[in-house]
DNA sequence: CGTGCGGTTGATCCGAGTCAAGCCAAGTGG
DNA sequence: CCACTTGGCTTGACTCGGATCAACCGCACG
């Protein structure tokens, strides 16, 4: 596949869904795979962002922090989905791997010029952009108005429909107990003690710490409060 | 100026700015002036969402709520800023009025199709939206791991800086106390002491409740948590 | 084997929510 | 003119949920 990404980007299901054949081969010659590992950081939050990308697998996370180390996870990149910040010299946030991924990355200045000359590139980009704003503000809800327990059910249920299995189903959970309480405004043991919480109560089980069935979806869905 | 709004889409700064003349006369003829009076609302949260706009003078609230009442304000919208959400059935927002306001309203599915047809006003847009996505994350980080104090007095530096009047200067805020809670997801008795607490500290002067004077910006940006 | 990491659980603390009272300025109606 | 209401705001007393601090478990791994 040469120099390029090729397959990768012919492949990313949302960007380039709709995109014509020339404009993906265009785009071939510009992306480069990049793989990070566990840990590793894509792109810092005060740092000069070089770069977008989209994910071809694994997982990332997008974070901003407060100066005494308080993190707040801002979401989830998951495969197929783009992250960076085009048109802008700072992305705001930090991007890195949960788990080892593969990315597609383009340096941002050529997408930039190249999203100007492709129309259908940006309107596929401008969808998908909504797309995250509208999750962003549905989670604000959760963030400044639900409880810790509200907080929890809603999480999992959102993970459960995400990863589109059916009910009753064993769900795994990308993320740590304090990966959940960072996306969440919690801490470790609030989320924690919740968990247990439903266990206890009959409406999910725990068959490992990384994975859960949801037993009581509606008890679920009641305590997520709306 | 006919049926349309001619000089309201003509003087929008940021949608229209850079928009080639005949487009911009076509979204003349597309748009419709409305007046929304302080406390109507524009679209509901759980209704299909039939028109987008921009604003022309006046203040809108973006809010979402939970089935028992809580509220959460997503955001504002000045003057020139876009509200709605193209090329989705469904806002997830309510929109109103908290002061009298004039906007330039169009019709989904016509907008839609438009702005499909015009990559300069989808480029706008996509800029617009990069931006609001920026800021609804930097609110997330707030909402999820700032202390009361300090979302406070990051409140009051946002509205102060979006002002851009001198340091020193008189802010005019234009929220009641309810409305800063709901936008920082307190309380209205806590950011009423709060507000007390920066006055007897000397970081502000209250001349009145819906305006402020920064008499120490550094003490008030400390306070603020980075 | 120990060591470290992720997770759970308990005890305690504290910040923000809740409940209640009262202030002040702007209507409103007699 | 005054009496009364209303809405926005402040303040105090008290409660409670979630943070903090600390101990401990279980397991993977050197």
């Amino acid at each position: 596949m040469g120099r390029g990404c090729g397959d990768c980007a012919a492949r990313e299901r949302a960007i380039c869904a709709a995109l014509p054949e020339p404009v993906l081969d265009a785009m071939y010659r510009m992306g480069r795979t990049e793989l990070l590992r566990r840990g590793e950081t894509l792109m810092w939050e005060s740092d000069e962002a070089l770069v977008v990308g989209t994910v071809r697998s694994g997982l990332l996370k997008l974070t901003a922090s407060l100066d005494d180390g308080r993190e707040q996870i801002l979401g989830l990149a998951f495969p197929g989905d783009f992250v960076g910040r085009p048109f802008s010299a700072r992305a705001g946030h930090c991007v890195t791997a949960l788990a080892d991924t593969r990315l597609c990355v383009f340096r941002r200045p050529s997408f930039d010029g190249f999203a100007r000359e492709h129309p259908a590139l940006e309107h596929a980009l401008l969808g998908r952009v909504l797309d995250e704003l509208d999750r962003a503000r549905r989670w604000m809800l959760l963030l400044g108005r639900k409880s810790a327990p509200e907080r929890v059910a809603t999480l999992l249920l959102e993970i459960a429909e995400r990863g589109g299995g059916e009910p009753g189903e064993r769900v795994t959970l990308p993320l740590t107990r304090q990966q959940m309480a960072d996306l969440l405004g919690l801490t470790i043991e609030t989320v924690s003690r919740n968990m247990t919480r439903l266990k206890r109560s009959g409406t999910i089980h725990l068959p490992d710490t990384r994975s859960y069935v949801i037993l009581d979806a509606a008890a679920l869905a009641l305590r997520s409060g709306g």
